[in-house]
DNA sequence: GGGTGATATGTTATCTTATACCGATTCGAA
DNA sequence: TTCGAATCGGTATAAGATAACATATCACCC
């Protein structure tokens, strides 16, 4: 079935929107994803991801724990890692190297490679889609001889919920 | 005087390279910053800088804080943070975020952007200068009412002399 | 030279983030 | 059903960062 009216991630967190919809999407895409690529998508890397999923603002791991902790699940730091860093590494999730925390991804389905503007208040999260190419830094390491693995682009500042009026 | 072969930083790290000239180069810009913006290049802070000229790579706060202990100086944590912190937020050094992790800069008096390609190997850190403007984030940005105050850009993979042969 | 406010230092303690490691369990395929 | 790989539950500890506070030093003005 085709979406009928596809949801845009970039601006979605600065945006109201209909979060209920842009979760069930991203957990369902997930879902997908896992079931296409032979992933399992165990209890405790559901849970997590549904705690990041909560709103579009980026948690630390122990954060993740203390939520998993709360809903009785057994909590400690390697839990929480292992299910954060199945979720990074399958692209359901990002690391904020800036925060050292993370966000679930709104778009998990399109094998995009996102760029970051974080609000430094309240720790929302949006994603931009960096255009393909690697533009200066590949240029560069074109000219070195430096092979590239991944690329983090993350801008820090204030959303416009949190900017002074 | 004029410098009669200027040094271009971005891809110097990857290079054989006069590396005395360059850290001298880079303390004396160092030097003339603190001297023009009326800055106090304490002990520490020179030190400090010092270390993290020894060569491109990134030091963490406690490689740095462990050099220091060495050469007798003082060495709780908070000394090398303060420094580190003076010589990030003058823009003589730069924080590495993927690793945790601080690099001199090598191109201390000029006002550029950097990014960063970053060898996970040997932690060794080449700059490459980011053009004016805002790209795709400040496109992104402008569009959200996102007010952007840091842009942090980095590229982690394998430098030429740690890439498999 | 002496006072004063701002800046920097020395130090303790603690907090946050992340990983190494080990044994037990579960899953999926042969 | 047995094997190997992946996952989990748990302990312990490493690595990164800051709060707080007393002391010292600097830059400036009188």
């Amino acid at each position: 079935m085709a979406d009928p009216s596809p949801i845009d991630p970039a601006p979605l967190a600065f945006q109201k929107h209909d979060h209920n919809r842009c979760r069930t999407h991203s957990v369902e895409a997930v879902e997908a994803a896992c079931r296409a690529r032979g992933l399992r998508l165990t209890d405790t890397r559901r849970r997590v991801l549904e705690i990041l999923l909560q709103d579009h603002r980026a948690l630390g791991a122990y954060d993740v724990l203390a939520r998993l902790s709360d809903a009785g699940h057994p909590a400690h730091p390697p839990v929480a890692y292992r299910a954060l860093d199945f979720l990074v590494a399958n692209g359901f999730a990002h690391k904020i190297e800036r925060l050292n925390a993370f966000v679930a991804c709104p778009a998990p389905d399109d094998g995009h490679r996102p760029a970051f503007l974080i609000c430094r208040d309240c720790r929302t999260v949006a994603e931009a889609a960096v255009p393909p190419g690697d533009g200066v830094l590949g240029e560069e390491a074109r000219r070195t001889g430096f092979t590239i693995h991944a690329v983090s682009i993350e801008a820090e500042g204030l959303c416009p919920g949190c900017a002074p009026s």
